[in-house]
DNA sequence: CCCCACCCATAACCTGCGTTATCTGTCCCA
DNA sequence: TGGGACAGATAACGCAGGTTATGGGTGGGG
């Protein structure tokens, strides 16, 4: 069994510090977190829909993401996760999970007894509320999706995606430059915009055309992010990434969601 | 200024207590809740991205959405908000609203302080949990519109919005029958599915043609409901409207977001 | 070292849906 | 009582993107 702190990531910390300064007491509390490291190849299932799980899992190394199919096997990404998240966070909350989590390239994940973090959070409420907040960040991202394939024809959906996954690596310190690479498959990009893999391999030659992006065999660099950003039709808002304090409930007020 | 309790609407209360039974303190609480009760045509906006705003509301009557637009102007609505919902309760947690609301019919809005809403949650973190919980259920929600635009056709996507709208309306006691009425114009519709208003009503045509719905002029009565969810590809699982606990935080653990 | 699975590119063809336009019906208010 | 704003129906036309198929490159496992 491992911990946190002597995993090969610590994104989930430099996530939260990203927001405000933890203490040393609730730095350590996460670095003690014990973590089961498990490793899987890409296009792997690590919860199905419907599950009531006891563990639950942080994303250590590669990308995992959130899918449903329809009834006739269509398959919607509704969520990319990057090292640093918590896919099934929501599920500290709501009883069942209502998607099913995959990874989408080789990657590490750090398995955890839900209990485990409810003490922690219990310890430090603040780390609740980061936690809490997280949530509500990816509600704002699931509807910045929703426009994006609702009313964005592919070619803006793509570039979309695209500068949302720049931006948030980059949050996670996982960049450094303006340039920088990662790994999606064609048929993954395809099921995160929801259009087909050949339309998705036909727009992504035209941003290559277009000198927006440099690609070859899922590693991805981008020359100008703000081209991109722009082709893209990218605001960042929707990320909520500023460091500022979020107004809230105080202490004493926090839902006892067991109590229910 | 008005209260809940002497507001023609308690559809709040009906549906928290839809999921657990509420103590008397609690009822009283919210009953006394100081409501400034506000009439609006259809196609009023209410609060508007970018926001920062003091006082939150709740529907009474009529509907709501949320809605973002593209840059070159397309809309997508994000949700449709039924009497009992308080669309922007994120905002207690987040600083900004990250999308804009408007009314999309004639409705009745009951606005509070938002300082008024957290002390009667720092009282009962009960209510406060319960209020938590439906943010998450609104992402749930989300995942499945998501699902739904990005991977049905037109005539499902239609079908399914309309049986998730019955659902809703039933949970809060707004029908009692297998056949009801709502309003909502096929403008509005569209922007909710993400297809075009013409090929709303083409849609519309056919559903109609079935005999999966009868409607006329923003008026629509659904004959056989269990019809209309086999055609949408319809499984109420995600609005999590189960009587059932959930799991979750203890008291002591609540988040302070606040501190942050 | 070779084979097979996977990923990608591209062509050919087709269709679901968007766009634009016109017409009708209805409600509201002057 | 009439006119203007809005909701809806439907037709005609075009295209973005879906589907199916083929072939080529690459990497990992036996």
């Amino acid at each position: 069994m491992n911990t946190l702190s002597n995993s090969s990531s610590t994104r989930l910390i430099h996530k939260l510090e990203s927001r405000f300064a933890l203490t040393v007491e609730e730095r350590q509390a996460l670095y003690a977190l014990p973590l089961q490291l498990i490793s899987l190849k890409a296009n792997q299932d690590i919860v199905s829909i419907g599950d009531c799980p006891l563990q639950s899992f942080m994303v250590l190394e590669g990308f995992a993401s959130s899918y449903k199919l329809t009834s006739d096997g269509h398959r919607q990404i509704m969520a990319l996760h990057i090292p640093g998240d918590i896919p099934d966070l929501q599920t500290l909350y709501l009883k069942r999970i209502d998607c099913s989590i995959a990874s989408i390239s080789p990657c590490t994940l750090g398995f955890f007894q839900v209990e485990d973090l409810r003490r922690i959070c219990e310890r430090f409420p603040r780390l609740s509320a980061a936690f809490w907040r997280d949530t509500l960040v990816d509600a704002s991202v699931l509807r910045e999706w929703l426009l994006n394939i609702g009313r964005r024809d592919a070619y803006t959906r793509i570039a979309h995606l695209f500068c949302e996954f720049m931006v948030r690596l980059k949050a996670v310190g996982l960049v450094d430059s303006d340039t920088f690479r990662f790994s999606i498959t064609q048929a993954n990009l395809a099921d995160a915009t929801g259009i087909s893999a050949v339309h998705t391999s036909r727009a992504l030659k035209a941003l290559r055309d277009n000198g927006l992006i440099q690609s070859a065999r899922m590693n991805l660099t981008v020359p100008d992010l703000e081209l991109l950003m722009e082709a893209g039709d990218f605001d960042a808002h929707y990320l909520h990434l500023e460091q500022s304090p979020v107004s809230g409930f105080t202490a004493a007020n926090q839902a006892n969601v067991a109590a229910l």
